[in-house]
RNA sequence: GGUUUCGUAGUUCAAUGGAUAGAAUAGAAGUUUCCUAAACUUUUGAUGCAGGUUCGAUUCCUGCCGAGACCA
């Protein structure tokens, strides 16, 4: 099956030739969805053309429209508005069209071939030091949801994660442990072990603001109280101590990380994403000195007097940056540099996604830019996914002011809203209490991933906490309830597999429309598997639920009497179920039989 | 201060340089003897300001106003 576009890029080609005698090249050729208040199925803008033809815009269409009705058999008619030629497809053509949809039942979804580029996708990285947010949440979602549309689209998809596993946040968190945690571990406490670590992060940051204070009202400067208030000393200490290798230190590290992964594993697992490697950067923070090396010879990088690395970069309109401080420590480019050279050797990616903020768009830019000045022709697959932050309704997330949205907690709460609203509806009458709660867990992630992945995610979003669990319009459980609604006629049905397709029978408009929206799938999957964008797919589900629902409302389905017709209808839903739920798929969305 | 991103209905989001700027929600009014009304139908309402490029600008360029981020 192929797209519109591609069917008539030759035939429109050798219009032009033909009619005003000069060669174009086809990928120049500019076609656009047709306005839903004209007839027609694919737009084909005419304007380039005019001077060509030296006719004006409506005449020129009318030539070309009647060019292509003559030489293409698909096309039944045509109009022209402005400079706007509509071209309008025999119903034939998408019943035929429908034939294949229905035949394909991984349908839009590209077979993994064995040469099949690797793309590599890394996200959530989170540091050990403290639970999961609210803006970790987005980073996951859009991590793998990338991923799994990459993969629809034909990739060999590689997700990691890099812990910061390492430094001295987490020192912090060990160090306030150690003094006021009287052996707490989650066992004894029933907490969850990356909020138990959290809770001791916490506790260090209150001591030592206390000590600030107290340093302050003895004449201290701020900056010199918060240099050396002794907590945050002995926390140095305890960092030096484990990078020389201390045995107690690096003990308590590897417990205190420990309860640490255990935690991250059950939101990991509750927000259903996953990873096929898991970096630890406690073992690749060493790495890229040997890089600075490597671009000091090449006269890449350059030695400042002081004695720090730098590339200079203000030919490109950005500064000078450090990638290698005075005292020869690393910073954080320094590892950036020397954990994408080893990744590459490792897994000799095409693509290289980086699932991380906009704050960081700087660095990213630096980085690739460092890697394709020393000769790394790969450098140019690497991508910042950047993605933009998460506010709240009374503003941005601070951890001072205790306004962070926790993920756990959030993640409860959607299902226990889902619950209750279901209950409500009277929905979930006769299930068990494991049937209720796995429905609960489905529709509240639905509306939280879909609330979350229909926002572009190069812009920063506004979550609001109550709209989030909204049911109704354009939302997660709207699309759901479409497919369950769905599943519902086809048990009715009894039918065992979908029937043969009639293609005699005529067909209502909105079912046209159907198909329509149907056949655009594949070329959804490959706008978002190049722009990075779930919220691609996000729309196009909603507007294929949508769709549905007005066809649902206008043409009866078990209830026609026509059994071809019956049965092209019921073949008509079963695909937008299909197509919703494989959709869905794609945003890490699961999709019920009943709600 | 330098760099950069963003300003679209009351609110939250759409719109590869294309047609009369779409949805959702909130507001108003309807639809159920009928396959799940978490649905469907109708209706009110928006491109920060000023220029420029173009047959055509929410989109590209310049300036201003406003918000965020990064770099010190």
């Amino acid at each position: 099956m192929q797209s519109l576009e591609s069917l008539l890029s030759i035939p429109v080609t050798n219009a032009i030739e033909n009619l005003f005698g000069s060669k174009i090249d086809p990928s120049t050729i500019l076609f656009s969805n047709t306005n839903p208040q004209f007839e027609g199925d694919i737009t084909l803008v005419v304007f380039p053309y005019v001077k060509l033809a030296g006719k004006g815009p409506e005449q020129t269409g009318q030539i070309i429209g009647d060019f292509l009705k003559n030489s293409v058999t698909e096309i039944e008619s045509y109009n022209v508005v402005k400079g706007f030629l509509n071209l309008v497809f025999t119903d034939d053509f998408w019943k035929e069209q429908f034939k294949e949809i229905v035949k394909d039942d991984t349908f839009g979804i590209k077979k993994l071939v064995p040469s099949a580029p690797l793309v590599m996708v890394e996200y959530s990285s989170p540091n050990t030091n403290k639970p999961l947010h609210l803006g970790h949440v987005r980073n996951n979602l859009l991590g793998y949801s990338v991923s799994q549309i990459l993969k629809a689209d034909g990739n060999n998809v590689m997700m990691v994660n890099l812990v910061n596993d390492r430094g001295i946040h987490i020192c912090k968190s060990m160090l306030a442990w150690q003094k006021w945690g009287n052996g707490e571990t989650p066992e004894l406490s029933g907490l969850k072990g990356d909020h138990l670590v959290g809770k001791y992060y916490v506790e260090f940051d209150k001591h030592y603001k206390s000590q600030i204070e107290s340093l302050k009202s003895s004449g201290k400067s701020a900056e010199e109280a918060e240099k050396n208030a002794p907590l945050i000393l002995e926390a140095q200490e305890m960092l030096q101590k484990w990078e020389a290798g201390d045995t107690e230190v690096k003990e308590l590290w590897s417990k205190m990380n420990g309860w640490v992964y255990d935690g991250f594993a059950k939101t990991y697992e509750k927000l259903g994403v996953e990873f096929d490697k898991i970096y630890y950067e406690s073992n690749t923070y060493i790495l890229g000195k040997e890089i600075i090396e490597e671009g000091l010879k090449k006269n890449v990088f350059v030695k400042r007097a002081d004695g720090a690395v730098i590339i200079d970069l203000t030919a490109e309109k950005l500064d000078e940056k450090v990638l290698l401080r005075s005292d020869g420590t690393s910073v954080y480019m320094t590892q950036d540099l020397g954990t994408a050279v080893e990744r590459h050797k490792e897994f000799p990616f095409e693509k290289l996604v980086y699932t991380v903020g906009n704050e960081q768009d700087y660095h990213f830019k630096v980085l690739k830019m460092c890697l394709e000045k020393l000769g790394y022709d790969w450098a140019k697959g690497l991508y910042h996914l950047s993605y933009g932050m998460v506010e709240l309704p009374e503003g941005k997330m601070k951890s001072r002011e205790g306004t962070v949205v926790d993920a756990d907690d959030l993640i409860e709460k959607m299902e226990n809203d889902a619950l209750e609203l279901s209950e409500q509806k009277g929905l979930v009458e006769g299930m068990s209490e494991t049937e209720k709660a796995a429905l609960s867990h489905m529709i509240g992630m639905a509306a939280l991933k879909y609330f979350i992945l229909k926002v572009d995610p190069k812009k920063k979003m506004l979550f609001d906490p109550k709209e989030s669990i909204d049911l109704h319009g354009n939302t997660g459980p709207f699309i759901q309830y479409t497919h369950a609604r769905i599943r519902s006629i086809w048990k009715k049905s009894e039918l065992k597999e979908i029937p043969q397709l009639d293609l005699s029978v005529a067909i209502h408009p909105k079912e046209k429309e159907l198909i329509k929206h149907l056949f655009g799938f594949p070329k959804s999957i490959a706008d978002a598997a190049k722009e990075l964008s779930p919220a691609l797919i996000a729309n196009f589900t909603y507007e294929l639920a949508k769709t549905f629902n007005q066809f649902y409302d206008v043409c009866p389905v078990l209830k026609e009497e026509n059994g071809a017709l019956r049965d092209f209808r019921l073949a008509l839903s079963i695909s937008v179920a299909r197509t919703i739920k494989s959709a869905f798929n794609m945003l890490g969305i699961d999709v019920p039989e009943r709600m």
